[in-house]
DNA sequence: TTTAATACCTTGCAATACAAAGTACTATTT
DNA sequence: AAATAGTACTTTGTATTGCAAGGTATTAAA
């Protein structure tokens, strides 16, 4: 992917970076580095350090919780898990995002 | 709506205005208040400060170019035109915006 | 001449993601 | 045992974007 469309990209991603790790955690519980992966993947994020703080405040917000859990390849893990409240919010974000969907359509063509 | 629904929409909007409004004047040139009002409308925008420093940016990096033209209803208006850059740049948003929707889709199902 | 309507523009702020670096634990190699 | 590599979590500084609020200027009507 060439520079532009790479800064094209970066600038759409903002702000459905949030609907993303919901919608990962909504699926089944995660660490951070899985998480990072799965969103590196689907080009969603580009580092690492870009997730952290943002698990950080759903967490705060409580929309997810965690718990420590032993590796047998590393250091411990942190899993996080979406709370009922964290659901609720994904749901809201779900229709916010079909919305927005529709009226880039109608606004593009 | 809402004021959570609000927020979680105004954070999605981010990065998506620059599209919208190129993409409103590949459909034919407009002044500044006439986008607004478009974008009002669909909810892209709250206040029309939002999008004076997003045309001045696109008129400098020359995707836009404009011209004055005097109005029987008040002040002279300043008409914007996509410029052929602009239309290249757009053809590049909207690529990069069918991707995002397929990646969201296949991340949140 | 004051007010209303239209239109353009600027400044300060908050939120988000990136870039880059740092900390800590475990396993492997020397 | 010590050094290295790999995994995982975290923090700090910066740029960009949109919002909030206010300001300037022109025209027409009261």
């Amino acid at each position: 992917m060439d520079l532009n469309q790479e800064n094209i990209r970066a600038q759409m991603r903002k702000g459905l970076l949030e609907y993303c790790t919901l919608s990962i955690l909504a699926k089944k519980e995660a660490y951070a580095s899985s998480i990072i992966d799965e969103l590196k993947a689907a080009n969603m994020i580009v580092v690492e350090g870009t997730l952290y703080p943002l698990l950080i405040r759903l967490k705060n917000q409580g929309m997810l919780s965690y718990r420590w859990e032993e590796s047998t390849q590393g250091p411990p893990r942190k899993y996080y898990e979406i709370t009922p409240k964290g659901k609720m919010q994904l749901e809201e974000m779900k229709a916010a995002w079909n919305e927005l969907v529709e009226t880039i359509q109608t606004l593009t063509k």
